[in-house]
DNA sequence: GTTCTAGAAC
DNA sequence: GTTCTAGAAC
């Protein structure tokens, strides 16, 4: 690997940005080793990632989240090649079952007192099936903008329940992709208490207040 | 999916 | 002047 040591003294009169070295880095690198991919497929790599995988059994491998929105998140994704949920099919369920079960174990073991839940974006922008485990507090540095932000509060978050019943009932999956990309644009929006708010800022300060954890039962 | 940044909003 | 967001990335 010494091959990749490069160092930015080497480019006299090259004044880039330490973030663009390193992207140049990375995409140097990984073009050598034939693992350049584009980054819609990521999730593939991670999947072989020793540093990602938290569990993996013979049909699902569970990630850690590259850029977590809350303070558990974590991605379920099936061994098997689908690429979406409008690939899925009632020879699925199965499937689809396990993954809710796992998701379920997962959380638990993350944390037992926070809510959580378990779903797929409507229209994901990385490629291959994936279900998000996101516990609910969404207090992350990585939750950044409105699109974040809409993607894991309104219907744009498919609860993994609602894809199963809808499987069993009509044998797919139906997407309507304009709609979906209303809900993003949508204003900010508590998911505890509805509130609205201007930023995002201002947002994530509000919600740090509520109790996510989850209902004591006695 | 993220990074970067111009210019809007304050 | 600073904060924040939205859109390009070939």
């Amino acid at each position: 690997m010494a091959a990749c040591v490069v160092k930015t003294s080497c480019f006299p009169g090259l004044h880039l940005q330490k973030k663009n070295v390193i992207h140049f880095l990375c995409c140097a690198m990984a073009s050598a080793s034939g693992t350049a991919g584009h980054w819609s497929k990521g999730l593939l790599a991670s999947m072989n990632d020793p540093e990602a995988v938290i569990d993996a059994d013979e049909d699902l491998v569970t990630i850690k989240d590259k850029y977590p929105k809350a303070k558990f998140h974590f991605l379920i994704l099936p061994r098997r090649k689908i690429p979406n949920l409008k690939s899925l099919t009632r020879e699925d369920l199965d499937l689809l079952e396990k993954m809710h079960q796992k998701g379920e174990k997962i959380a638990n073991r993350a944390n037992e007192e926070l809510q959580f839940r378990f779903g797929y974006h409507a229209v994901p922008s990385m490629s291959h099936l994936h279900m998000h485990v996101i516990s609910q507090d969404f207090n992350s540095p990585c939750l950044k903008t409105k699109k974040h932000w809409n993607s894991f509060v309104t219907d744009y978050f498919v609860d993994s329940k609602a894809v199963i019943k809808s499987i069993q009932k009509h044998g797919q999956w139906n997407v309507n992709k304009e709609e979906m990309d209303q809900l993003l644009k949508q204003d900010l929006k508590c998911h505890i208490c509805k509130k609205m708010f201007r930023t995002i800022p201002e947002l994530k300060a509000h919600i740090v207040f509520h109790d996510v954890t989850k209902p004591k039962t006695r």
